[in-house]
DNA sequence: CCGCTCATGTAACTGGTTACATGATTTA
DNA sequence: TAAATCATGTAACCAGTTACATGAGCGG
């Protein structure tokens, strides 16, 4: 384990200067209604929970606010219309909204985009000295075992559904897929180097 | 873009049963103190701040407040000595924070640990459709650019410290190669993939 | 004695979460 | 007609963030 000598002064130094775009969630919001044409909040969270990445949940408690967040940003507008007693909201992307959709998928890139990557797997690994080699082993055999189980899981719903799936789609799913097969080599590698 | 038919009941039913042990950020600094032997905040901070995974910041706002739950909660204690007119806190893992760790550490690893993989940049490729052929072109160049010096920086670092890391921490660190090498294949193979 | 590092903390905020609550429509 | 689905939302909470504020020790 390396002392890390990093001052943290520096931490705090990352120069950006408040310019107010919409988050991640936002960004990604934005582009399923413009995707899916005018739609309603319901769609977008039954989109978010089907999406195999389970990073957001599409919990209503997020889209909802979410939803008057990029109207009062003039990201989104929407038509009410009565619904029983109730009524019913369609949004749409506003030009603006496509604007800042634009943004988001524009080169410069911006800084923590392209790095951001946690893998709590990971994070363990770091530290499995911690525990006595029966556990790793333990560890590791389960590790192997959740990833081979669903690397399989999306190699099959991507070969279910190639013929309805569009090549964005499909390049999206494919840079998932690779992702778990390299970490299922890594896990087995280590589980490899691991004294009898 | 397949239409996403899940029903969202699916969703709420993941189901755990309140067992109150530490979240992942606690489970890491438990980890990290309890490599280092007994430390203060600022050395866990700097620790957090030094990794390259800058998915948590280390920031003094986090982590003073999660000590004290950590303390609260029976996992460490710490022992005050005076320092001028302040005092100066050293942590250490207490034999239950010992046991919370091996259960961070042991399989079965539980559900979402192994699953959980989030890539901002893998979500912008799902919608870059959105955007003209232009854009699509400059953005993959800039997303391969950067990911290539990433993983120039990550194998430089892991050469310059070989000698100092231990095995895990070389484990580790390959892990996170291995990542953005198969990131750095499939940008390059959706690069090729647009037409001319 | 100035500036950097070591060190400890608070305050206000944010972007989500789970759990709850309601009601309309469709389908078996 | 009961159950599932479609649909909209609120309330309480939580884990983190940035920004701020303070002070000790040390080297030039």
């Amino acid at each position: 384990m390396v002392n890390p000598s990093t001052i943290l002064v520096a931490m705090a130094s990352s120069g950006d200067q408040k310019q107010a775009g919409p988050t991640e969630l936002e960004s990604c919001v934005l582009a399923i209604i413009e995707r899916r044409g005018a739609c309603t909040a319901y769609a977008v969270r039954r989109y978010l929970a089907a999406s195999l990445s389970s990073y957001w949940s599409g919990s209503a408690g997020a889209i909802y606010p979410l939803l008057r967040k990029l109207v009062r940003a003039g990201w989104a507008d929407f038509e009410e219309t009565p619904f029983g007693t109730r009524k019913r909201r369609v949004y749409r992307v506003t030009s603006k909204g496509n604007g800042a959709l634009g943004h988001w998928l524009s080169a410069p890139i911006p800084d923590g985009v392209a790095a951001y990557t946690h893998d709590p797997l990971r994070a363990r690994v770091f530290f499995l000295d911690l525990v006595p080699p029966r556990e790793r082993r333990a560890f590791l055999d389960d590790a192997i075992a959740q990833t081979k189980s669903l690397l399989a899981l999306h190699q099959e719903e991507r070969e279910e559904l190639a013929s309805e799936l569009d090549d964005w789609d499909l390049h999206g799913r494919e840079g998932a897929i690779r992702e778990l097969s390299a970490r299922l080599d890594w896990l087995r590698g280590v589980r490899r180097a691991l004294p009898k």
